[in-house]
DNA sequence: TATGTATTTAGACTAATTCTAATCCGAGAA
DNA sequence: TTCTCGGATTAGAATTAGTCTAAATACATA
């Protein structure tokens, strides 16, 4: 496994295993925004072992409890994985379905919204905006 | 089945069976953005007949197809419903998954945001932004 | 009344994800 | 070195959310 992935790893408290390694380091890979099963199909071949669905899933959970990669829902009944933690937003071209990021720059550095929600009662921690549309 | 209920079906087409009528009810009786399973053992002891889980599914999808109600998605693997059709956004208690209703008003009333995004090659037709928090 | 179409139903089926129990692996202890 | 033990991985079963199928029902109109 690369030195880079190794480290990255390391550095948020997840032992780096074969599995994860190659899991990390297809993510870091793409702009896809893979399901689990499409990161399932890009690595099962990457490893000498055969790999287990499970260990996709396990791997994808621990990975985002770490702080390595992020979750994100467009759509009901399916998760996608990010390795984009940095703060962005996310575009659904609903022709095809692809998800793409949004970076902050792109909607004008939009401030962090705060509503005055329920009369200050609730505090937010963070905010995801989605945007749907399409090709022009 | 309430005048009200009947009319408002009938206004985007849909016709108005004593199934559909208890579902848009409740619906609109709550502000809880309820799963469809969570619809389902809220009505299904309202009919004198018994009630398929495939009717309320069916009826919940023919109810968005028609813009009664919206879908909102705001964790994996979960569809939730919510008859507010007005303009607005979404909030996530994080500790108790409740999902609550951020009117436009809360944001400062938020211009639709419009990224230009990758050149101006596609378009937005909608957006949603999704607040996560907790209770103070 | 006869017919046709939409709706509802129970249950089979599928897809996504989690769980289970057995095996595997590797870092430190003996 | 070998032992040991906890964490990681595995195959497959189980669960959950949702869709599909085929039959029965309801209802509008001819
Ligand atoms: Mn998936
Ligand atoms: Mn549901
Ligand atoms: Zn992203
Ligand atoms: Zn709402």
């Amino acid at each position: 496994m690369s030195y880079e992935i190794e480290q990255l790893l390391n550095k948020h408290g997840v032992k780096p295993t074969p599995q994860r390694a190659v899991i990390a380091e297809y993510l870091m890979s793409t702009m896809s925004h893979p399901t689990a099963d499409e990161v399932f199909q890009a690595v099962e071949n990457k490893l000498p072992v055969s790999l287990s669905r499970a260990t996709v899933y396990n791997t994808l959970n621990t990975l985002v409890e770490k702080g390595v990669i992020r979750e994100v829902v467009t759509e009901a009944g399916k998760a996608r994985y990010d390795a984009n933690i940095s703060d962005h937003h996310h575009f659904v071209d609903l022709e095809t379905g692809q998800v793409m990021d949004v970076p902050l720059e792109e909607i004008g550095n939009l401030p962090i919204i705060q509503p005055k929600f329920m009369d200050g009662s609730f505090e937010v921690q963070n905010f995801q905006i989605t945007f749907f549309g399409k090709r022009k």
